[in-house]
DNA sequence: CGCAGGGTTGATCCTATTCAATTCGCGTGG
DNA sequence: CCACGCGAATTGAATAGGATCAACCCTGCG
């Protein structure tokens, strides 16, 4: 399982065999979560920080009404709260959507870690950094673009995201979350985001049945989202 | 110049003379921005990262559209784009809003700072991380708060935040934004953010003449805003 | 004095919400 | 094989929050 860690941070930049066997003698047990199940608490005060290795997991708000915004969808390879080293106290809570399977890392040797290879400290500090990017990027969308936009581009990132970690090819890939946990995701309604399916399928942009979404027309749903990958720095790149 | 960097960081967790030494020969010389000017532009190459020292700067992406979306806010003490030295290529363009005043550190000494120096290291990565999670905690206001709510929030944030570098006091402070900037950071009209403005200023809660702003009732703000400060982590917190 | 940028207000339109009902998909047990 | 149940998807109608467009007002300033 340690494997995992080193595969997700090899993504990033080149890694040195004393590195990969520093990272491989970090990662603590496996362990399962049921589909929603919680994850972390909010408020609660974390002292490992967990890399998911298969499933999907949502960090989320909930406010006084109950109502609930999803800021962060997590897939395997994720790091879905590297950032609890330095925060301390958790500002939301995370949730399993799906049945996963996780793998953590001691807070303890995350500092040693810094302490000792700089350049892997820089690697990870790289991971919450695309975090925000990421954020920022759904700000825009929530803030300026209209539903159907924000649902494309969802599904734009989600690909790549998915791809880059061998859950995606021929621009089609598994997604087992409901409308109303889309909705959460886009600050919509769950009936919203199933005419908004409904449209993309309509325009010829997707396929979507079951769990299965297709891109039909790749060029035309990024258009429509204006998706920009810059922000995923997909690239391998020395830092 | 360099006391700004040692401030900043000192407000976080508490520094070494040796580290503080450090601190001050990094900073480079001071520079000063007019309002409406760009401080740095989307998609370029960043080989310093900036600290306000004073004025407001906000960070913002552009859409087809011409709209424009703001997702941060800084003031003095912040770092701008302090993940720019990890990010390389910017994701979006940062505006001075008013005239600001800045000083930059090489991305070259910030390395060799991760290198020598892995506390303060942790206190940079720390900053980066307080931004990722205003980010969600600004994202939770645009999904799933209304205006009234938005607007509330920002401005309980905004207090604390000034409140935290000596320029508010006495629950009153100068908020030198046009409506039309307010609304791209929110995410509204221009118009909408006015007679936001009206509502909350007929509510009793705010007083807003010119660029001061007062907050007359700070109970009744929070709570229309759901505020919960944990996210800015104001209190110094060993890292 | 005139102008420009920002603030304020009104009327109308539209996106997305809410509430309510209906249908589909699928696993379970008889 | 069918009946049942249940969560999720789908559709309709009424409504609200906010956008847009268009004035108009104020104030500082050359």
């Amino acid at each position: 399982m340690a494997d995992e860690l080193i595969q997700k941070l090899a993504r990033r930049d080149v890694l040195s065999a004393e590195e990969r066997t520093w990272l491989a003698s970090l990662v603590g047990p496996t362990k399962n979560y049921p589909a929603g199940t919680a994850l972390v608490r909010e408020h609660e005060r974390l002292h490992e920080s967990t890399l998911l290795v298969s499933g999907i997991a949502a960090r989320y708000a909930v406010l006084r009404d109950g109502m609930r915004q999803i800021t962060a969808l997590h897939v395997a390879g994720d790091f879905i709260d590297l950032h609890s080293l330095l925060l301390k106290v958790m500002d939301h809570a995370i949730d399993a959507l799906t049945d996963c399977t996780v793998v953590q890392v001691p807070h303890q040797k995350l500092v040693e870690t810094t302490e000792r290879f700089p350049h892997l400290s820089r690697v990870l500090w790289l991971d919450t950094v695309i975090d925000g990017a990421t954020h920022r990027r759904w700000m825009t969308a929530m803030g300026r673009q209209d539903g159907a936009a924000r649902l494309a581009h969802l599904l734009c990132e989600l690909y790549l995201r998915l791809q880059q970690v061998g859950l995606a090819s021929d621009e089609e890939f598994d997604l087992p979350l409901t409308q109303a946990v889309l909705g959460d995701v886009l600050g919509l309604s769950t009936v919203h985001v199933n005419r908004l399916i409904a449209l993309l399928r309509r325009s010829g942009l997707i396929s979507w049945s079951g769990r299965r979404v297709a891109i039909l027309d790749w060029e035309g749903l990024a258009d429509l989202a204006e998706f920009d990958p810059t922000y995923l720095r997909l690239q391998q790149e020395p830092v």
